[in-house]
DNA sequence: AATAAAGTTCAACGAACGTTGAATTACGGT
DNA sequence: ACCGTAATTCAACGTTCGTTGAACTTTATT
């Protein structure tokens, strides 16, 4: 039945994304997956050629909607500025208010890509290459507009700073619900709002205690 | 040959940390990690029950090591401050530099199960209950001493300021090699003397600027 | 030297794995 | 109405998975 065709990459991207985001790729079957996308097993290696293809065709999928978001909003920031120098705070919210904005807003299509980001920034194994793929066009461009929101950075600082804004970025993407026990139910590690209200303003002073640490301001 | 016994349960544990390490608990299997630790396949259920109760059983053998120091780090500071409050940067320090300074002197030995950490701590589905687990009693003793060092911090803030700590220093641990690809070579992921230098200021001006919004200094 | 226990080896179980080739169904162009 | 082709189904392949029971070997105790 040819009618669907499109349609089934989607449930079958879909039910992969949910199930790779939950469990990694090594802890998901293909048959796993086929069956929440209610369709035959021999499907997945029609439409994608193997289940590691199937992989990088979810994280595919919705990198490039994400990177377009906040490329749009670091523009828009640099348009602000024109002559003057951006606030670091500015930068680093064009960097992450996208994404926390869009999952705080469409958490059901958006909570099972951002946490599988989670868990591949942090693998041994694929973090280097896969973000690197993925991400690293666009966060060259933000590193620019901080390198001159903080022109007397060094450029080791400006890359390590980067660094842990990602590590602080990609946990609050895994909601893995650590925050909650540890706080008694104060926060929730879903609560992208309050991440989103408190991110920016924690890593800029890092950024600038870091990259600034005795010339200017 | 009963002659090892606790010899083979520790080498066991060694090659199932370094696998585990790079390809998360489902990417092995037994004979996997009982090939490599020279030992018959059969051995791993004498010596743990299952699969699971080694993966547990890695996690838990270096936690209450690492504990202890950075509680004694923790102790010292405190001592140091019988009286005044202690300042922030001194309790993140203790919170992160007896693991990287670990890390720096004795990458061989630690670099596998940090690395571990890194990706449980990433995980949706076992983050919150491992961590919890393993680190929570030390996390509330230095949350306690933050406090005290940010006595008009809300609650929720000091929360959200562990959790982007927590973030930043376990994707340190994962040693993923992005941070070279990104810098083109300028940085690397494995270099624990530049991120020790650099984590404590980092971190410790986030909290401040989050914890301390309008009054004091 | 005999015995019990601890440690190790061997062989195998059923189940599930990723993947594939061939058959089957439904659709678009003529 | 027909046909080529795209989409889907079916059944199965060889392999490997986690796990186990029974046999064998070494050590400690007497």
């Amino acid at each position: 039945m040819p009618r669907n065709a499109e349609a089934t990459r989607e449930r079958i991207l879909d039910a992969a994304e949910h199930l790779f985001a939950k469990r990694g790729f090594e802890g998901v079957t293909v048959r796993q997956i086929m069956s929440r996308a209610g369709a035959d097993v021999a499907l997945a290696y029609y439409h994608f050629k193997s289940k590691r293809d199937l992989f990088d065709a979810v994280l595919l999928r919705r990198a490039q909607t994400l990177n377009e978001l906040r490329l749009k909003a670091l523009d828009e920031v640099e348009q602000r500025h024109r002559e003057d120098p951006p606030d670091v705070e500015e930068i680093i919210d064009a960097f992450t208010r996208p994404l926390l904005e869009e999952l705080d807003r469409h958490p059901e299509d958006w909570r099972d890509y951002m946490a599988l980001v989670a868990q591949v920034n942090n693998s041994p194994e694929w973090g280097g290459e896969l973000m690197t793929r993925y991400f690293d066009p666009l966060v060259k461009r933000f590193l620019d507009a901080l390198r001159r929101a903080l022109p007397d950075c060094r450029e080791e600082d400006l890359f390590w700073s980067y660094h842990f804004l990602s590590g602080a970025l990609t946990l609050t993407f895994a909601e893995t619900g650590r925050l909650d026990n540890l706080s008694g139910g104060l926060c929730s590690s879903a609560d992208m709002a309050a991440a989103n209200a408190r991110m920016p303003r924690f890593v800029a002073a890092g950024f600038r205690a870091l990259c600034a640490p005795a010339a200017k301001t």
